[in-house]
DNA sequence: ACTATTTCCTGGATGC
DNA sequence: TGCATCCAGGAAATAG
């Protein structure tokens, strides 16, 4: 379950690895797609174009592309002609099990791959996802925006203003990535219990003082977790299969009924916005 | 304008 | 051992 650590971990190996490659010819797989953009428009914005970036906004995966002048002059007659030496964003997001993997072409194809890029140095990009909820998609320069705000960027107002008058639970609004974007169920509940605030608080009840440590929470949270490659939960391994080790410091995650590491009372699970949300009921209030 | 709930999807775990 | 059922969850769609 790739969560912001989770992504920028896979987008610095795959950046490491494909930087500057050029993708040769797409292919994508039948059936319904996992792709938010027409298939065709995706092909056409790949084919040729030179990776000049990886990066990641929020849990998304973005490749940098830029297409040469040449293969706009070429095909000229093509209808929506790439505008000369443009650039565009091939975006990526996983999903709950979708991965990236860098391939020799000879490498068996796993079940469940739905589109392979193959690349000028040879090597292939694979973009494998069993239970489908990955999603594909391209966008012009600029096109891709999220609305939501990096919680690595975004400075203590901004992140204190997101939960004003909100009346949802708070680990629903940590969720939602139209106003934090890239924090998902682990960092959420690991989060909301270094900050001491239960995760069914009313997002607007909670002091200033309180959303202050949130803050720091997050970011500490994040931070720390992509320090150490993310979770390796189920068999999340990052692009040159290495796992992570953050979840061997989950204080809450995955422990119900385990003891507090903080003050040793059981560790309580509950369902909010129907995802599994871990506590301590004496630390977090 | 918000918020809550349902849906998609498959593999692994669990239960009888 | 085998088969059915449940569960994981990001985000879009739907309902209230």
């Amino acid at each position: 379950m790739p969560e912001l650590p989770e992504v920028e971990t896979i987008a610095r190996g795959l950046a490491k690895r494909v930087t500057g490659d050029v993708i040769e010819s797409v292919w994508l797989g039948s059936k319904p797609e996992p792709l938010k953009s027409p298939a065709e428009h995706i092909v056409e914005t790949l084919e040729g174009a030179r990776i000049s970036a990886v990066g990641r906004m929020g849990k998304h995966i973005v490749f940098d592309l830029e297409r040469p002048k040449q293969q706009a002059a070429a095909k000229g007659k093509r209808r929506e002609a790439q505008v000369e030496g443009s650039r565009a964003q091939w975006v990526v997001h996983l999903g709950m099990t979708g991965q990236m993997l860098v391939c020799k072409p000879d490498a068996e194809i796993e079940k469940h791959t739905h589109a392979i890029a193959k690349l000028k140095s040879g090597r292939e990009l694979r973009f494998v996802d069993p239970r489908r909820f990955g999603r594909l998609s391209v966008a012009r320069n600029g096109d891709f925006e999220t609305v939501g705000v990096e919680p690595l960027d975004v400075d203590l107002a901004r992140f204190v203003e997101l939960f004003r008058g909100r009346k949802t639970p708070i680990k629903s609004a940590l969720l939602n990535q139209k106003l934090l974007r890239g924090v998902g169920n682990i960092y959420a509940d690991e989060s909301l219990f270094r900050a001491g605030i239960r995760p069914r608080r009313r997002a607007a009840t909670i002091t200033r003082e309180q959303l202050e440590k949130l803050y720091e929470s997050v970011r500490q949270v994040l931070k720390e977790a992509i320090k150490l490659g993310g979770s390796s939960i189920s068999d999340y391994v990052d692009p040159e299969g290495k796992e992570g080790f953050f979840q061997l410091r989950h204080r809450v995650y995955g422990r119900e009924g385990e003891p507090c590491l903080v003050c040793r009372t059981s560790v309580k699970r509950t369902v909010i916005a129907g995802r599994s949300s871990h506590y301590c009921p004496k630390c977090q209030k």
